[in-house]
DNA sequence: TTGAAAGCGCTAACAA
DNA sequence: TTGTTAGCGCTTTCAA
């Protein structure tokens, strides 16, 4: 008979072994035996047990009483793309550190699935939630509200909780203005008919970029039009076809594009995929987004890097606020040149023989 | 008085509603009621309170009794990286369509992290794990074992436990293979000391991979040799270094270059970032790992793309079997030639506004 | 310094 | 067709 399946040591298990009552164990093993003023010897001979058995508590029953479960939840719209994922790496490592266990689920940018997923964390006794890049940010906000759950909005901001954002208005003045240096020493100055904006759909961040997109290009190359402006939503396949029709009615791609983040910036890599070299040799692309293999294309690439970090550093701070006020915290993200690789979330993790 | 953390309904308060019994309620709300023989019009009854009071079952209470929780654990060694990301996303729609709700966590290959990540989870009354990338999977199935909770290694294997796995070996044959075949035209053909392979460790997936490299080699060009072998760890510094250091002292890299991984790659793209364009004017590239942009870079390069898909699948068809074989399945990767942007998991969710 | 007892919300025999 | 009851493993008064 393999230990297969061996029932777990319980806080009565040892009560018997040891000799003391179950609430004696319960309170040793939680640590709060010291002010429960328990015998130093006593609590010695549980903790021995309780190694020799391999206790652990059981931590739906722990959750059950005392109606919080130790888990913290991040919500994501998707997990596979590097600025989520990136967040969701600091996310766990700030959880960690704060002796909780980290979540992350995502629900694909589906306000169905958002509300649903949320209801299931809340269903756990979930104790905090950040909430990234959700569609509808108020309706969670809802549902943790009356259960009674501390949370952050970060990413995309909602009106009822604090919200932690990247400052998308600047990032893109930022970077409209670099792809626009960038033709400084070209032949032909860039023309406004000859930059646009592709990709994000009609969410607050995208929003915002697209205002400092046009405030900035208005201002240094004097005028924009509508019809710069291209949102494709964030999808690779939708923004491919954005190309590919721009391509077939003016037979070249704009020399100035801003795409409005990698998954957009996917989709140009599909329309690259069908098309020569030549397509790409006079343009310049800035993206609202960084990814390091991104940066190395065979053009110029400027990427605006947003501080996951930073964003989470202050988020947690405001989830720890007793009330928090409803505000939005803008995090200014950062500007990339062409041809950087910087460091991640990863270098911080120990590779042993390496 | 805002309705601020208002207590959850409970099948109590639906008991006193209602006036059935609590085990009613119970069964009528979590679907058991029909075998349970309860009249159509008591489980409406029910089910309309239920709506009306926004009742939703505690998941802890109900794991605690049922000692198991509905929850489904994917462990990775880390989130920010394409190959895991998208194991995450895939993993979290199958887990979705069975009903249950998916937890993914990360423990930073760290054999230490990994068993207290997986006590965890255990202590959570996780149903099932599906162990990705553990540096010692053999533990974690200790655990799990003891536990009785249903496990299957995912992409490095454990020999305790039935293990699905990429066919590293042949990946990396056709991958070196590829390498190889792209100097065929060149002015000069490859030899065997300008092809390199850099990154990985001591791990089954590096071992094979560096199995499968040196075996095509020795086939296709007659030699190969230990110092052609670089394995820098799975961390990006450590690879820059690695490069750093061979360009000191050969003056050049390597035409030919095996990379064990995105994360080396990136290690390649910090060396890039101090090199001038000419240095890698003559290089191909083959990366055992998909990355889209990766795939674009002013060098060719080769990428192979594990098929995470598959491998879940298979994962999920183990995993519901009574008395899995513990057996290793190999699933075979593509190769994907240079500028080529595959879709991926992100295709399939719908983007509303687009 | 410790123990007894109640109860968190739910499920499943067993009875009726 | 439904209700009664016990108990999952833990924490926490309150009493000793």
């Amino acid at each position: 008979m393999k230990p297969q399946g061996k029932k777990k040591a319980t806080i009565y298990d040892l009560s018997v072994l040891s000799g003391c009552s179950a609430s004696t164990v319960s309170a040793v093993l939680n640590g709060t035996w010291r002010k429960r003023r328990i015998k130093e010897s006593t609590a010695e001979l549980i903790q021995g047990l309780a190694e020799q058995h391999q206790y652990t508590a059981n931590l739906q029953a722990r959750g059950l009483r005392n109606s919080r479960s130790g888990l913290v939840g991040l919500l994501l719209p998707v997990h596979d793309n590097r600025y989520f994922s990136s967040m969701a790496q600091t996310f766990e490592a700030q959880v960690r550190s704060h002796g909780k266990c980290p979540v992350v689920v995502s629900a694909s940018r589906d306000p169905q699935e958002e509300l649903a997923t949320v209801e299931t964390l809340i269903s756990y006794s979930i104790d905090e939630l950040f909430i990234a890049g959700a569609t509808d940010p108020d309706s969670v906000h809802g549902l943790c509200e009356a259960a009674g759950i501390r949370h952050i909005n970060i990413d995309l901001p909602g009106t009822k909780a604090p919200s932690v954002i990247s400052d998308n208005y600047q990032g893109a003045r930022l970077l409209t203005q670099a792809i626009i240096k960038r033709f400084d020493d070209a032949a032909s100055p860039l023309k406004p008919e000859e930059l646009f904006l592709f990709g994000g759909r009609n969410d607050h961040a995208s929003r915002e970029r697209i205002k400092g997109f046009r405030d900035i290009k208005t201002e240094l190359l004097g005028h924009d039009s509508d019809a710069c402006i291209q949102p494709t939503g964030y999808s690779p396949g939708m923004t491919q076809k954005a190309f590919e029709a721009f391509y077939e009615r003016e037979g070249k791609l704009p020399r100035g594009l801003f795409i409005n983040s990698s998954i957009n910036f996917e989709g140009l890599l599909r329309f690259m995929a069908q098309h020569p070299h030549e397509t790409f040799a006079d343009i310049v692309v800035g993206c609202y987004d960084y990814d390091p293999f991104g940066s190395f294309l065979p053009f110029p690439v400027i990427m605006i890097r947003q501080d996951t970090e930073s964003m989470l550093a202050k988020a947690f701070e405001l989830i720890e606020e007793t009330r928090p006020a409803v505000k939005i915290h803008l995090i200014q993200p950062e500007l990339v040149h062409p041809r950087t690789a910087l460091k991640g979330p990863l270098d911080s993790i120990r590779d042993i023989d390496a």
